[in-house]
RNA sequence: CGGAGCGUAGCGCAGCCCGGUUAGCGCACUAGUCUGGGGGACUAGGGGUCGGAGGUUCAAAUCCUCUCGCUCCGACCA
């Protein structure tokens, strides 16, 4: 993408209301426009990133064997009176009504609606498990929306929903998304902590959320140091083994972590002292096993193999993408701005164009430009006619990876210069050798 | 939902208390010249229903009333 046509108002000053670092950020490097209160447009540079985290999710979510689907954001309050939550839910569901006075809702989750598609179409024990999931924009009203896209009324969601016949199967189907959310969180360059969660109004009796350690994270947390050290999953680890994922979940749940609402602090003293870790974290994915809540009162049961009709055991994950583009930041940036892990940078390559106008620095960039575009590198190409530090401060500002400073100077040699966003690394490198580099 | 604030150009702000030229500054934007490796300089420009409505007054960004929007702290939450 060449600069010059993209759509990218970075500002030099963040708006007043920004607080926090990922929020002031986000608005200066021009991802997000703010709507309403916690309302967000998502300008094209941000939106880059909200889909390379989506892809991530999903594909992680498909490996473990989950199913895509998509359901609407408009839902009918019938199904909300099935389960009893349409009154429960109280003021943060956004309540609307059609051009019959019919009322409807916009979906702040889709137990309801998931439920209700299964009980239609699944009748056997022999289609279970089933995981089924969706990406699509929820709406909670919030009280204080706040923080930018980490706690906005309108969010990205990854919800997906379990169903089993039993408890032991649910169990299993639970420790598939466990582990799914450890390499998840890992793929995008975050130290995920899976901690004991209060289960909230969604209900149930088994739920972690996974926190990420950010200072200025929303809640604290208390977990052993060992944690951060952990070995994720690897990618081949096979999710159809019982045994195998329990293995994996009983070490993850081995040593204490919990959120503050959940922290004893009688069994945290029990941990030696230079273990104990006490810090503030985002809660980036939340998963519940809660039983047959859903299936029993909208009366979604499978035939067992006995001919006896049963009630589905289900559970719920939930990962917020748009929420996740805030928290990456919160957890890598510096003073000149953000600090892209290479899997969801925006563009994986910047090249500067330091005289635009001179003709060996133009067909230079031109020939590195195509080059890595050619190798499949997303490339942001800095034409603008702009003096070099503001070409600077763009690239570090957005967190490009890989930066390809091309000049007049430089080129006299033969040369452009390899940058790297995170460690601040320059080398003077051949324009082929800078592709290769990148190129990897 | 309790408490505290803020709305003046795309962004950051001054002016308001104490009413009175054509509403001002920095950045950004347009044109030009010089520049050219970490947000450069000069010259000339463009851009404003001062959140909205009503009121007081000879006169309102400024005073009064109502209203809308937004932010922060707390309680609550993916």
């Amino acid at each position: 993408m060449r600069l010059s046509r993209f759509l990218l108002p970075s500002l030099r000053e963040a708006p007043r209301e920004a607080e926090i670092v990922s929020h002031r950020l986000m608005l200066r490097a021009g991802m997000i426009r703010q709507q309403s209160a916690g309302i967000y447009s998502w300008l094209p540079l941000g939106y880059r990133v909200l889909r390379k985290i989506e892809a991530i999710v999903r594909e992680e979510q498909n490996r473990s064997g989950a199913i895509e689907l998509l359901m609407p954001t408009i839902q009918s309050a019938e199904l909300w009176r099935e389960s009893g939550r349409y009154d429960a839910y109280g003021k943060e569901m956004l309540r609307i009504s059609d051009r019959h006075e019919r009322e409807m809702l916009f979906g702040p989750t889709n137990e309801e609606m998931i439920t209700d598609i299964f009980r239609s179409y699944v009748r056997s024990y022999r289609d279970l498990p089933m995981n089924l999931y969706h990406i699509q924009w929820k709406f909670r009203d919030e009280v204080r929306p706040r923080f930018g896209v980490m706690r906005s009324r309108e969010f990205l969601m990854k919800d997906a929903y379990s169903f089993d016949l039993d408890q032991a199967g649910a169990r299993h189907s639970y420790n598939k998304m466990f582990v799914a959310y450890l390499r998840t969180f890992a793929r995008l360059g975050l130290k995920s902590i899976p901690m004991r969660a209060d289960t909230g109004p969604i209900g149930g009796d088994l739920s972690h959320e996974f926190i990420i350690l950010a200072s200025t994270g929303e809640s604290e947390v208390f977990c052993h140091r060992d944690y951060l050290d952990f070995d994720v999953p690897p990618a081949d680890t096979d999710f159809e083994s019982r045994d195998g994922l329990q293995a994996i979940v009983d070490r993850w749940t081995s040593l204490y972590a919990a959120t503050s609402e959940m922290h004893d602090a009688g069994e945290f003293a029990g941990v030696p002292e230079p273990d104990r870790m006490s810090a503030r974290g985002i809660e980036v994915g939340h998963i519940f096993y809660f039983g047959t809540k859903y299936s029993a009162p909208m009366g979604a049961k499978v035939t067992g193999p006995d001919g006896v009709e049963r009630e589905v055991h289900m559970g719920s994950y939930g990962i917020g993408p748009s929420r996740l583009v805030a928290a990456i930041i919160e957890a890598s940036h510096d003073e000149a701005g953000i600090i892209w892990p290479e899997a969801i940078a925006p563009f994986r390559a910047a090249v500067l164009n330091l005289r635009v106008g001179d003709a060996a620095t133009d067909a230079a960039c031109g020939d590195l430009y195509r080059g890595l575009e050619a190798a499949g590198v997303d490339t942001l190409y800095d034409d603008r006619d702009e003096r070099p530090g503001g070409k600077f401060a763009t690239a570090d500002l957005i967190g490009i990876p890989w930066q390809v400073i091309v000049g007049p100077k430089g080129l006299a040699e033969g040369k452009v210069e390899l940058k790297r966003r995170a460690t601040g690394e320059r080398e003077l490198v051949t324009p082929a050798d800078a592709l290769r580099r990148i190129v990897g």
